[in-house]
DNA sequence: CGCTTGACACCGT
DNA sequence: AACGGTGCCAAGC
């Protein structure tokens, strides 16, 4: 089992209009790498599957997933699940985040 | 086996 | 507060 098989399984266990940051993954699973999530999910050989979108930064921000593209479409939808995004930035980021 | 990359995190300026 | 540089870890070549 890879670390990103184990990322894709935590991702998969957030709730519906929750998040989670890359560094509380890490902590759930033990590790510091934070890079290597971010790596695994940009892989993401299970799109629809992971909800990537989910996971940002500790600091609030979606990262890079695309939140520094016009087309934020998917970012809409997460509004839709409760958890609005302006410019790249969780609105009422605390309180919507997972901590397993 | 070692080097490079990356959707991050942290600290300093 | 914002920007930049540094550190960490796993996966791929």
């Amino acid at each position: 089992m890879k670390l990103a098989q184990k990322v894709y399984s935590l991702i998969n266990k957030i709730p519906k209009g929750k998040i989670t940051t890359y560094k509380e993954l890490g902590k759930r699973l033990k590790t510091k790498a934070y890079r290597a999530i971010g790596q695994a999910l940009k892989k993401n050989p299970n799109a629809p599957q992971v909800p990537c979108h989910r996971v940002v930064c500790s600091d609030g921000k979606v990262g890079g997933y695309q939140g520094k593209k016009n087309n934020s479409k998917k970012i809409g939808l997460l509004k839709k699940e409760g958890i609005i995004v302006e410019k790249g930035k969780i609105k009422d980021f605390e309180k919507k985040l997972y901590r397993f």
